[in-house]
DNA sequence: TAGATTGTTAATCGATTAACAATC
DNA sequence: TAGATTGTTAATCGATTAACAATC
């Protein structure tokens, strides 16, 4: 979260940032960035804050986004082009379509740590347990279906439908008042 | 999470469950399940489980999914269309491209109460503050830019970028345990 | 009655907030 | 030196875990 408003602000000549610019855009608080941030090092400069092109850097290095990671994408509907295209911010040519056996065996070979799963969402699961036998242990599952996280990998769900639940439930309601 | 595994669930004819098992599909433990859905109610009935259909329909009722809600779309591209599908699991037919301000118009007329946000990322923030202005509560930004929210809405950001920049730092690094 | 499983209470843990000393 | 802002420590808060009594 921190990183993307960073690349944003050095994108757009911002050289200084302090903690509550940074928060507000956020949404948090001013206190909550120093914390977190110096959960992992003394980033800023007593008195004047901190600066966005070594800031963006080390978070950057923190979040290991700096070197270039291998991944697969499972998946040739709808859900894998808006994933790439979200990724890339824009179309990315150059597909074929493979057995999965071939697929994995490129997987192994190549090391390829992170996977996407893009399928329909029937076969999420089963897609996850593959990848993770070929090596993979992080994987986003943009399928729409559920899936039971194998020991060794990490499993994040996005799905539209849970996003939307969510929301439907924290809405603010007229009268009502919640903390937080 | 609960209610897309429930909904599961019933669709595949299964009638109980118990707290563990409703657990080991969402990746969490049994006593988290109980804490969490005693939160609102008794659902269980001691010693036999929850009945499938009494908790899925009582939990809706609790995020309030039961109850059909209008909520607009703005956006044309690529992340609109993924939204789509989805959410309605098939794409979904008859569009026509408006001025906002008729879009508004009718948002406000209609009492409209949640957004979702496809947009280009340079417009995000304009779009929900907009938004706001014509009564809308609660958005869903996938637009991949940030947000600042407006006092009385609740955003949820959903950016493939900000998932796999958490992987990235979640996922296991060969000798290292983390907690948790 | 015995076994199973919930719901709740108490204990633990971690995250957020508040306050302020350190220092640029 | 004065003002601003970080980083840290202590206090608060909420969420998770552990344990178990209640009861179907």
């Amino acid at each position: 979260m921190y990183h993307d408003v960073l690349v944003r602000l050095e994108d757009a000549g911002v050289r200084r940032v302090r903690s509550q610019e940074l928060a507000r855009e956020c949404n948090v608080r001013g206190d909550r960035v120093r914390a977190d941030l110096s959960r992992f090092d003394r980033f800023g400069i007593v008195g004047h804050g901190y600066d966005v092109h070594v800031l963006r850097i080390n978070l950057g290095r923190v979040l290991r986004v700096q070197t270039p990671r291998k991944a697969v994408l499972i998946g040739t509907g709808a859900s894998a082009e808006a994933f790439l295209l979200g990724v890339a911010g824009r179309m990315v040519g150059g597909r074929s379509v493979e057995p999965f056996d071939v697929v994995a065996g490129v997987v192994q070979s190549l090391r390829v740590r992170f996977g996407v799963v893009a399928t329909e969402p029937g076969w999420a699961q089963e897609t996850v347990d593959a990848l993770q036998m070929v090596g993979v242990v992080a994987v986003l599952n943009v399928s729409g279906g559920g899936v039971r996280c194998p020991s060794g990998v990490v499993v994040e769900t996005a799905s539209p439908m849970l996003s939307f639940k969510r929301l439907s439930f924290l809405a603010p309601r007229r009268g009502v008042r919640v903390s937080g």
